[in-house]
DNA sequence: TTGCTCCTCACGTCACGTGAGGTGGC
DNA sequence: TTGCTCCTCACGTCACGTGAGGTGGC
């Protein structure tokens, strides 16, 4: 039984930390007679999860989600693993983009043409956003999908069994999920068009292989894993 | 001139954003009699500057500072590419626990592990911080415990099927007893703890070890008898 | 004149930090 | 009894987003 002090003392957050778990539902410590907080051993082992989930990039929200259900962990996980990517993503195209600023020899024009080759990727992303009222299919799947894939393709040539790939079904639930801001009904269609890809026509297979940047058998091998790995 | 909506589609901000930056100084565009914002040419290259500078992670603060004041622009950036090295870290580092938690046969185990490892990691950081004034955990456990793990481990090294050692027990769970005061939340605590040694971070065998003055491989073999002899 | 655009508050988000003002515990 | 700890508001941070309620422009 520590006192609030002793608490945030030993587990290292600070008191107002506490405060903050305990009205996000995170922690419940009880109470004296006169309303002070006692935080046991239990309390300590959550405050080290917390923690330790916070240090995955885990929000407060998604914390308790898990700790309500823990069910939900490997989802989350594999959402926050894509998120991490694309932030990844980010930061070192900024840790390229200072480099080159850097050690330019007119770091003031460089970081200009920056701004004019910045400004012009941003159109070019709209341009090709509605390029024909936005009806029109993308070339290629995003990045991360597109990693994703490669990732379960490459798992599946090392093990055709499929175990090697399992753990990685998660991430691409987690990734429709996304992809459909979490649309019901959308995400069913989906599925559904999965389900099926064995009567999908030969030009349908060549248009999706290439959305994946790869050849209709491959995607096949792929397809047939994600959809046998369902039944 | 540009009214804010069709400046706002031109940058590909929204016009909530532009009312933002104006707030903080970032863009001050002319107003007609009635008080409608009119931007031009010259807020359009500003606008530019502030998404490209964004991009880099600077903050509005910071993009303001460098517009008020170009000489602190390379500072800045300099400031800003030493922050990102630091974020790109941390998101390895949870990439990493997230490969390895996802990869691992028992994917819950293996959260529980680094939950562990993580708590110890911080808990060393901060004995490391304020190594000095007597508040360092202590380097060796008692004499007398100190003793009594050495006749356990003679005895295990003698019969490693553990008859020898047996006896023993008794006097080790005493020693527990005397140690906790008698308080039982304490002593679950410590007999969870070694009843958990085996998902221990490396780190932390080290150390228990040490607080021994035995190698890890013995402390492995004495605890894994006590344990085990309990289940 | 009718919509539509634009204006300015004001409050919400996220994970806390920073006081303020008051009360219990040693 | 005196400090010290703890309690609960309430407001600030950051970069906007989301209305609300009102007015100008075409």
């Amino acid at each position: 039984m520590y006192r609030i002090s002793a608490f945030a003392q030993s587990t290292g957050v600070t008191v107002k930390a506490l405060y903050h778990y305990e009205r996000n539902g995170l922690l419940s410590p009880r109470r004296t007679a006169a309303g002070y907080r006692r935080y046991t051993h239990r309390d300590l082992i959550r405050v080290q999860r917390i923690i330790a989930l916070k240090s995955l990039g885990l929000s407060l929200k998604q914390i308790a989600l898990v700790q309500r259900d823990g069910t939900r962990l490997p989802a989350v996980l594999a959402q926050q693993r894509q998120a991490l990517d694309e932030t990844r993503e980010k930061i070192d195209r900024a840790v390229r983009a200072l480099d080159a600023i850097e050690h330019d020899s007119h770091p003031a024009a460089a970081l200009d043409r920056f701004v004019g080759e910045w400004a012009w990727a941003r159109g070019e992303a709209k341009r090709q956003a509605m390029a024909a009222p936005g009806l029109r299919a993308p070339d290629r799947v995003s990045a991360s999908k597109l990693a994703l894939f490669r990732e379960i393709k490459a798992a599946l040539d090392r093990d055709p069994a499929g175990a090697a790939a399992r753990p990685l079904l998660a991430r691409w639930d987690a990734m429709l999920d996304q992809e459909t801001g979490g649309d019901v009904d959308t995400k069913t269609a989906m599925r559904k068009a999965w389900a099926n890809w064995r009567n999908w026509p030969d030009g349908m297979r060549r248009y999706v292989a290439s959305l994946y940047a790869t050849e209709p058998a491959a995607l096949e091998r792929v397809a047939e894993f994600i959809v046998s790995a369902r039944e």
